[in-house]
DNA sequence: TTCCTATAGATTGTATACAATATATAAGGG
DNA sequence: CCCTTATATATTGTATACAATCTATAGGAA
């Protein structure tokens, strides 16, 4: 039950798979094998494969005798994921700090708020910084939990932070957020390093509530393409679980 | 982000889904896709795209220009699995507690009690009893959950719910475990009907805890076929996620 | 004009053929 | 006798051809 993208790195699933992901391939385009087979330089027959499994990432959505599209998150949809990632990932945090966290692993961790460090003291573009930065966090999550030693758990954890980066479009940005957010993944990082389960998971689960929050209301925007998928109501009342 | 199961039932994934989870293709089973293909009365092509699919869902393993087999869970993998059972499905029926139980579906859940309890009180054989109840209570599960309004956190759950019977070997069966089983049934049912989320929620806990009290010990039976796979250790601590 | 229908085009679904790779078997050398 | 190597078989990987389905366009009737 180990990634299937370390797999497939480079081949067409790979390769469409990180199209969709940066972005080239934007939220609700429709995806056209015959397109996609010669841009690759393949016949249809891998891309069609790589394509089914897409859909079972949930990065595309496909209907049969009509094709496939990039799915397009709603604001509502984006809420659900982040409730579930609230969920799984204070749990993977709580067991690394649990399980104690290797030392080539922390040093590499060490590294990465370094990284982060140097990014916002480099005064960069607003922009450039934020991208610089949002690099550095999927590789702090991600790494992060890498022992938390539930193979299972880290393959849920990645099918929910592994999404278009267009939904970053739903949140609202401010340069004092990223800071903030740099300063929580120190916190969550000793609280890691000093065993303390609990903490860290509410750090984690505080971290990732501060980021929903910056979400834009229903209201603003709402199925930015069409409105034809049968969508959800809201992503669960996950802040009464504190209680 | 529906459920890919509903559209592809009748098709070549459902069916060789079909016959991983209830065991006609037993645990570590290689697949040829010619011979499935013949049995299914269809070419190759749809056959494998079944195959990527289903090793998407973690049913099988894929190795490139090696093939498929079906996927051998160790009693390490299925701890991990219930680790991720309790903490996905306590947080569901909290969800579905605190929205409230839809009328409906509180009579479906009713009659589906209901009939577990004939089920035990018509004496049948031991290993009959044991079918009949555990097939409901993958209905019960599944229905309770399927108003928490979280589609995510529900495609999650038929992940780590929908995996070979063949599992069961790895637990210790007893009389007392169905009926104790059937109990925590009702009285999660009636903390959700209560809107209790909180103790709706450390019921659900309870209640997978101790079926995973049940598995058999690391020591007595390990990778049943072959230890090929780089395998995990533990699935990890959550005992102490209550404190 | 507007709606329905029929045709043409585009796209997906499946089958088959062949190439590439892996596995199993048999022969030869130490 | 065991190990290595070469061959043959089996299986997967890819490309292509054609059928089935859907979509868009154009034409005609109310």
């Amino acid at each position: 039950m180990a990634a299937l993208s370390d797999i497939h790195d480079g081949t067409a699933y790979g390769r469409i798979r990180q199209m969709i992901l940066c972005g080239d391939l934007a939220m609700g385009a429709r995806i056209i094998e015959t397109r996609i087979a010669e841009q690759l330089g393949q016949s249809r027959t891998p891309i069609r494969e790589a394509l089914r499994l897409l859909a079972s990432d949930g990065l595309v959505v496909f209907e049969p005798n009509r094709g496939y599209e990039v799915v397009c998150y709603t604001p509502a949809d984006v809420r659900e994921i982040y409730s579930c990632r609230v969920l799984l990932e204070s749990e993977a945090v709580r067991l690394v700090a649990e399980r104690g966290l290797s030392p080539d692993r922390a040093t590499s961790l060490d590294a990465l708020l370094a990284e982060a460090d140097t990014a916002f003291a480099a005064n960069l573009a607003p922009e450039l910084l934020r991208q610089r930065f949002l690099a550095v966090n999927n590789q702090f999550h991600q790494l992060l939990y890498a022992g938390c030693g539930n193979e299972m758990l880290l393959s849920m954890i990645r099918k929910v932070t592994d999404i278009p980066v267009g939904i970053r479009h739903y949140f609202r940005f401010s340069d004092d957020l990223l800071a903030g957010s740099h300063a929580a993944h120190r916190k969550i990082f000793q609280a890691t390093i000093n065993r303390q389960p609990e903490r860290a998971s509410a750090l984690m689960r505080e971290h990732i509530w501060t980021a929903k929050d910056r979400m834009i209301d229903p209201s603003e925007v709402e199925t930015p393409t069409d409105p034809s998928e049968g969508h959800h109501d809201n992503g669960g009342a996950d802040e009464k679980s504190a209680a």
